[in-house]
RNA sequence: GCCCUAGUAGCUCAGUGGAAGAGCAACAGCCUCCUAAGCUGUAGGUCACAGGUUCGAAUCCUGUCUAGGGCGCCA
C-alpha cells in the first residue's frame, strides 16, 4: 500500500469514528466507507458520500448528518486542512499535501516494478487469444485481439497473477484441408496448369506465394504424386509456412506466446475420445439422428449441440471442449478466452461444457473483441475475406507503425465496435493521441539531458522539501493512483484504463512542465529535488507504456 | 423471431448508483526560457425515448426505437 492509499485508509477510519461519536449510527450499521478522488478540484482532495448513504437509516437530512460528522472529526489525525459540506451532502476533504513527497523515493526505488501489487495472489491464469486459423494473414480483428490480449496479460502479471499466453492452432479439420487444396491449385497454376481454386479456398497472396515457392523448388515433382500423399505434403507445407508467418508477425507486433497449442495433438493424444467418454459417463450426451449430442441446455444454452456428426466426424466444439478440459488439468484456476465477435454465440455452449466437465462457470471468462471498421479519407474501407483483399496486421505495422496501432487498439473498450481512423493513426501530429504520451516521455528525457549538460547530477537521496507547488502535488497524486489503476484494469479486463491513465498522467506532466522549470542554475536545491520528482514520473510513465506495448522514445 | 453489444458534446469515446468528463474539431491567448507533437482559457449535453426502483439513475429494472453482431451435423 502506498502513501496515498494509507492516507485514504486513515481518513476512512476517522470518518467512521466521527460518525459513531456523533451517535448517528452504531458500528454495525456503518456501511463500507467510500472515499473518492473528486474530478473537480473545488471538491477537495478526497470526498465521501457517507452522509447521503446514512440518510435512510438516520432519518435525517444528509447535509445535517454531514455536519455532525465533520464536527466530530479529529482533523489532526490525517493532515486535514479543512472540510467542506457540499452539494447534496458530500464531505470534501482538503489536505496538506506535503505528505505526498514520500511517494517520490518509493517510486524511484521500485523502478520497473512500481505499480505491481499482489491483487491476484499469484493465481494461475491462462489467456487464450488471437488463435486465428493458420490459413492466411492476420487481419484487423486479429490485430485488435492481439493488442488487447497481450496488454491484458501484461496487466494481469503486474496485478499479481501468474499468466500464461496461449495460442490455439486450428490445424485439424476442414479449413486445413482447404488450405492444402488451395496450395495445390496455386502450385499447379504456378506451373502453368489451368487449375481451379476450391470453392472455399484461400485466395490470399500468401498462398499464391507458397505455390510459386513450391513450383520453383520442386518443379513438376508433385504433379503426378498420388493424391493423398500429395495433399498431405501441401497441407504440411502450407501449415508450416502459415505458422512461421503468424509467429513472426506477432513477434514483430510485440506479442510473444508461451504456448502454441495444436488442435491435432488432441486427436493424437486421445484427449477427444477421453473427453467424450467422460461426458457419456456423466450422462451429459445422448444419441439422436445418428449423431451424438451434448445436453448443453442443462446449463443454460438455448439448444443442444452436436459433438459427433452422423458421418462420424467431430464438430468444432468437440476438440475445443477437450482443449478446455486440458487447460484446467494443467492447473489453471482461471481461463480467459479472448474471442472475435463472430464467436459470440459460442460462449453459452462453452460455458455449458465447462460446467458439464465439473468446473465452476466462474473459472471461464470470455471477452469478446468487437468488430473493427477501417476508415480512410473519411470513408469506410470495404474488405472481403473471399478474395483475400483485407488490411492485415502487417499492413498496419508498416503503414501506421506498431506504437500507434497498439495504442489505438488498447485505447478503446474491447467489447465495443471500433472505428479505426487510418489517417488519424498515421498522422504525425497532435491529433494523434499516442504522441501525447510519447512526447511527455521525450520531454522527460530531454530534461535529464539538459541537467547533465548544466552539471546537475541526479541524486536519488536529494532533499525533497522544495517540492511544494500545486502542479507537483497534482502530479504526485496521479502517480500514486497507478497501482490501483493496474489492479482495476486487471479486475475489469480493461486495458483501456491504462491508456486513459497514461493520458491523464501525461497531461499532469505537460501542465507542470509549462508552469515550472526543472533545471534552474539559480536554484540547486529545487533542481535536485525536481529531478527526482521527474524521475518518478518517467518511471511511472514507462511502466504504463510497457503494459500496452508502446515504446517510450527518448527523442521525438 | 430469439439472444448479445452498443446509443453520452459537431466527431471519436471514457464514466456504469453519488457533484455530467477527455481527446479532436471551433474560438481567444502563450515560445529571448529544460522539445509548441505542448500549455492556459471560452464555448459546446433533456446521457436514444417512455415508465419504474432509490434520499439520489447516464449507471439498476421493464418496454419501445435505431445501429451492429450471433443464432449450422461450418470453423
Amino acid at each position: 500500500m502506498n502513501i496515498v492509499e494509507q492516507m485514504k485508509e486513515r481518513i476512512k477510519e476517522e470518518v467512521a469514528q466521527a460518525a459513531e461519536k456523533a451517535g448517528i449510527v452504531s458500528k454495525e450499521e456503518l456501511p463500507v466507507i467510500i472515499l473518492e478522488t473528486p474530478k473537480e478540484k473545488e471538491h477537495g482532495d478526497f470526498a465521501t458520500n457517507l452522509a447521503m448513504q446514512l440518510a435512510g437509516v438516520a432519518k435525517k437530512a444528509p447535509r445535517l448528518i454531514a455536519e455532525d460528522i465533520t464536527s466530530n472529526f479529529d482533523k489532526s489525525k490525517a493532515s486535514i486542512e479543512k472540510m467542506e459540506i457540499a452539494g447534496p451532502g458530500f464531505i470534501n476533504f482538503f489536505l496538506d499535501n506535503s505528505y505526498l513527497r514520500d511517494l517520490i523515493p518509493s517510486i524511484v526505488n521500485e523502478g520497473k516494478t512500481y505499480g505491481k501489487t499482489n491483487y491476484g495472489g499469484q493465481e494461475k491464469v491462462q489467456v487464450e487469444f488471437v488463435s486465428a486459423n493458420p490459413t492466411g494473414n492476420l487481419h484487423l480483428g486479429h490485430a485488435r485481439g492481439a493488442a488487447v490480449g497481450d496488454s491484458l496479460c501484461n496487466i494481469l502479471t503486474m496485478a499479481g497473477y501468474d499468466v500464461t499466453r496461449e495460442y490455439y492452432i486450428n490445424d485439424a479439420g476442414n479449413q486445413i484441408s482447404n488450405l492444402a487444396l488451395s496450395v495445390e491449385a496455386r502450385y499447379l497454376q504456378a506451373l502453368g496448369v489451368d487449375a481451379d481454386m476450391p470453392e472455399d479456398g484461400y485466395h490470399g497472396a500468401d498462398v499464391q506465394q507458397f505455390g510459386k515457392e513450391l513450383a520453383e523448388k520442386h518443379g513438376e515433382q508433385y504433379v503426378d504424386v498420388e493424391k493423398e500423399e500429395r495433399l498431405a505434403f501441401f497441407r504440411e507445407y502450407g501449415l508450416k509456412r502459415e505458422m512461421e508467418k503468424l509467429k513472426q508477425d506477432l513477434l514483430d507486433f510485440g506479442v510473444d506466446f508461451d504456448v502454441w497449442f495444436s488442435e491435432t495433438s488432441l486427436y493424437e493424444d486421445g484427449k477427444i475420445e477421453e473427453t467424450l467418454q467422460l461426458l457419456e459417463e456423466s450422462q451429459e450426451v445422448y444419441k439422436e439422428d445418428g449423431a451424438i449430442w451434448f445436453k448443453s441446455t442443462n446449463y443454460g444454452d438455448d439448444k443442444d449441440r452436436v459433438l459427433v456428426k452422423s458421418d462420424g466426424t467431430y464438430t468444432y466444439l468437440t476438440p475445443d471442449i477437450a482443449y478446455h478440459k486440458n487447460k484446467f488439468e494443467r492447473g489453471f484456476k482461471k481461463v480467459i478466452n479472448i474471442w472475435g465477435a463472430d464467436h459470440h454465440g459460442y460462449i453459452p455452449r462453452m460455458r455449458a461444457a465447462v460446467q458439464a466437465l465439473g468446473y465452476n462457470k466462474e473459472q471461464l471468462e470470455t471477452q469478446i473483441i468487437q468488430m473493427v471498421n477501417l476508415y480512410e479519407n473519411g470513408e469506410k474501407v470495404k474488405m472481403s475475406k473471399r478474395t483475400g483483399k483485407a488490411v492485415t496486421l502487417r499492413d498496419l505495422m508498416e503503414e501506421v507503425g506498431i506504437d500507434a496501432t497498439r495504442y489505438f487498439f488498447a485505447m478503446r473498450s474491447a467489447d465495443t465496435h471500433l472505428d479505426f481512423d487510418l489517417d488519424l493513426a498515421k498522422s504525425q501530429s497532435n491529433e494523434n493521441p499516442v504522441y501525447y504520451v510519447q512526447y511527455a516521455h521525450a520531454r522527460l528525457c530531454s530534461i535529464f539531458r539538459q541537467a547533465e549538460e548544466k552539471g546537475f547530477a541526479f541524486e536519488p537521496e536529494a532533499d525533497l522539501s522544495a517540492v511544494a507547488t500545486e502542479k507537483e502535488y497534482d502530479l504526485l497524486k496521479k502517480m500514486g493512483e497507478f497501482p490501483e489503476i493496474v489492479a482495476l484494469a486487471a479486475e475489469k479486463y480493461a486495458p483501456h484504463r491504462i491508456t486513459n491513465y497514461l493520458h491523464e498522467l501525461s497531461s499532469a506532466f505537460h501542465s507542470f512542465y509549462n508552469a515550472e522549470r526543472v533545471v534552474d542554475s539559480e536554484d540547486e536545491r529545487k533542481t535536485k529535488a525536481r529531478l527526482v520528482l521527474v524521475k518518478a514520473v518517467q518511471t511511472t510513465l514507462q511502466n504504463g507504456m510497457r503494459l500496452i506495448g508502446v515504446s517510450a522514445p527518448e527523442k521525438m
